[in-house]
DNA sequence: CTGTTAGCGCATTCAC
DNA sequence: GTGAATGCGCTAACAG
């Protein structure tokens, strides 16, 4: 915005094309009728000048930035990047544009950050697993329009993973093998994700009481994963429920170093279906998360929010797609 | 921006403190000194009304949108990903906000993308490493303030990754380890770090004219190292030097299915370092590209570029750091 | 120190 | 059909 060399304005191509400051605004945008032999002069003089509306004073006068934000709680998360990047295509396409912002995990400035935001754009697609209800509900209020992901209210458009049902099945897959004795390697204790697969696991526990399933808190990256692959096995479960791929991915690698054969000693599912896990050895049994859909969806939900302010809010779930892959097998005799 | 149920602007601030919207305006960005009385009395009907200003109308007025753009051509790339995390989390510390264009590898959209979003902030951070030179140099001028990343020019600051160097620590490391017919798995053939690669190759061989060097086109992916593994075997190499990480993994993992030993049949090294290249088997040698400080450091480049505009163009290019692990190993005899 | 005035660049009433 | 005002919300001269 450094209008250094000074920009030409409207009025730079108004007068060139003599005619009036509402004229030229007229042809450019396309309204009213205006005389074929005029507007033809304001083109031409519009081109000859490289003329350009200033986004800026256009956004202020009609009361729309043609920007929408998206806030996450980290850039380094892929499942956010994914989003990210089916939200800013489609976005795109649309002719909107995408401010983003990294909270930086920190989810006390996670509101804020959301609020600031929406104020330059047109609506905030919220990305907050760890933000508390309250905080969520008042931050609902102020940013409308806003659309939520992967997590449920009946406050707002919501679109998201059913990572719930997802896991559920990668549960009755390994109780089909046979496996009794299982372990969960839990992430952030705090999010929204974490706790939809406790659920699962708690649903599953509870339908069936003669399956044995241990918690272990262990982390979100390989290294997390690696660093509990001890207490797995001291565990004498037969199958391992990761988090994600990624700790699904430690543990394996050490598992093997150690000697133990995979599925055969131990069964191993991540979750997430990252394109590398179709290379491991073995290649792993994991659940594919829509997450580039799931932002292309978020825009939908956006679009329709920026169009119709009154449309009740929809929820949209996506199922992940689970992959039966060469880590899971029979349980040991 | 939807001004809905009718946005508090400075004008009800003024009224309710009984004073002049100068005089509001001036105690809410700390400007000449005011009598504390009114100084107190603005803020607490500021507070009351839960004020703050315009970003948009001050952008307008003050020609500044406290905002930046970074484009990229691909927001899938992990490369981009980490560059726009540093860059957004650094930006973001100094208060400003990061708008982000993926121009969904079109080269020729490249541009004009770049001069909307160039439009709607005060500089961008430009990732174009496919585009010509020529249109490079043009856009340049457009886009000032602007910084380039990965890529060499004197018209702009640039930062970036010394791909070459680091690629040719790797050559050397695999001709003192005896190898003498390398295979290069290329990228894509008009990118800048391809180029890059392909320089330090062409250097190296004229300085070892024993050395046979092959090059096969491949990709970028785990599924183009997967696909051209016959090639490779084919080729008589002793080494292979794999693009990327991703593409040396997808080799890597059908040589080995092929029951070839690495390193002791053939070394496999990669590039970028990717988290998961210290959790395969065998570990890859591989080379650490910074893109987190890159986007950090582009941002570095950008505020000194926003400040002082007249400041002649500097160049930062960061050294990869080379890993050497365990997929590459001593040529077999 | 404080209030009044004049724009920032544009879209849009309203008169002609 | 077209042009002359009005205002979006705010900051920065400019006077008092």
């Amino acid at each position: 915005m450094s209008r250094s060399p000074k920009r030409v304005t409207i009025a730079d191509v108004a007068a060139k094309a003599n005619v009036s400051l509402s004229t030229v605004s007229r042809v450019l945008n396309g309204n009213a009728t205006v005389d074929p032999a005029m507007a033809e002069r304001v083109r031409t003089a519009a081109a000859e000048l490289d003329y350009s509306a200033s986004p800026l004073a256009r956004s202020l006068v009609l009361g729309r930035t043609q920007t929408i934000a998206v806030v996450v709680p980290d850039l380094g998360n892929p499942t956010f990047q994914e989003i990210l990047r089916g939200l800013s295509r489609a976005a795109g396409t649309a002719g909107y544009h995408v401010l983003v912002a990294d909270s930086a995990e920190t989810v006390d400035e996670e509101r804020v950050l959301a609020r600031a935001t929406r104020r330059r754009t047109d609506g905030v697609v919220l990305c907050a697993p760890r933000m508390d209800d309250a905080a969520l509900a008042s931050s609902l209020r102020e940013l409308s329009p806003v659309v939520v992901v992967n997590r449920a209210t009946a406050d707002a458009p919501v679109v998201g993973a059913d990572y719930r049902s997802a896991f559920s099945e990668i549960l009755h897959h390994l109780h089909r093998l046979g496996h009794r004795r299982l372990v969960f390697l839990s992430g952030n204790p705090r999010s929204s994700s974490n706790a939809a697969r406790t659920a699962a696991l708690a649903a599953f526990a509870a339908a069936h009481p003669d399956v044995m399933i241990t918690e272990i808190p262990c982390g979100v990256d390989v290294d997390s994963g690696a660093r509990v692959a001890g207490e797995v096995r001291a565990s004498g479960a037969t199958a391992v429920l990761a988090y994600n791929d990624l700790v699904a991915m430690g543990v394996m690698g050490v598992l093997r170093r150690d000697g133990m054969r995979i599925p055969d000693d131990i069964s191993v599912a991540g979750f997430d279906d990252i394109p590398f896990s179709r290379w491991t050895s073995p290649t792993l049994t994991t659940a594919s998360v829509p997450s580039r859909e799931l932002g292309a969806r978020a825009w939908e939900a956006m679009e329709r929010a920026l169009t119709d302010a009154s449309a009740p809010p929809t929820a949209d779930w996506l199922l992940p797609v689970v992959a039966l892959r060469e880590s899971t097998g029979p349980a040991p005799a």
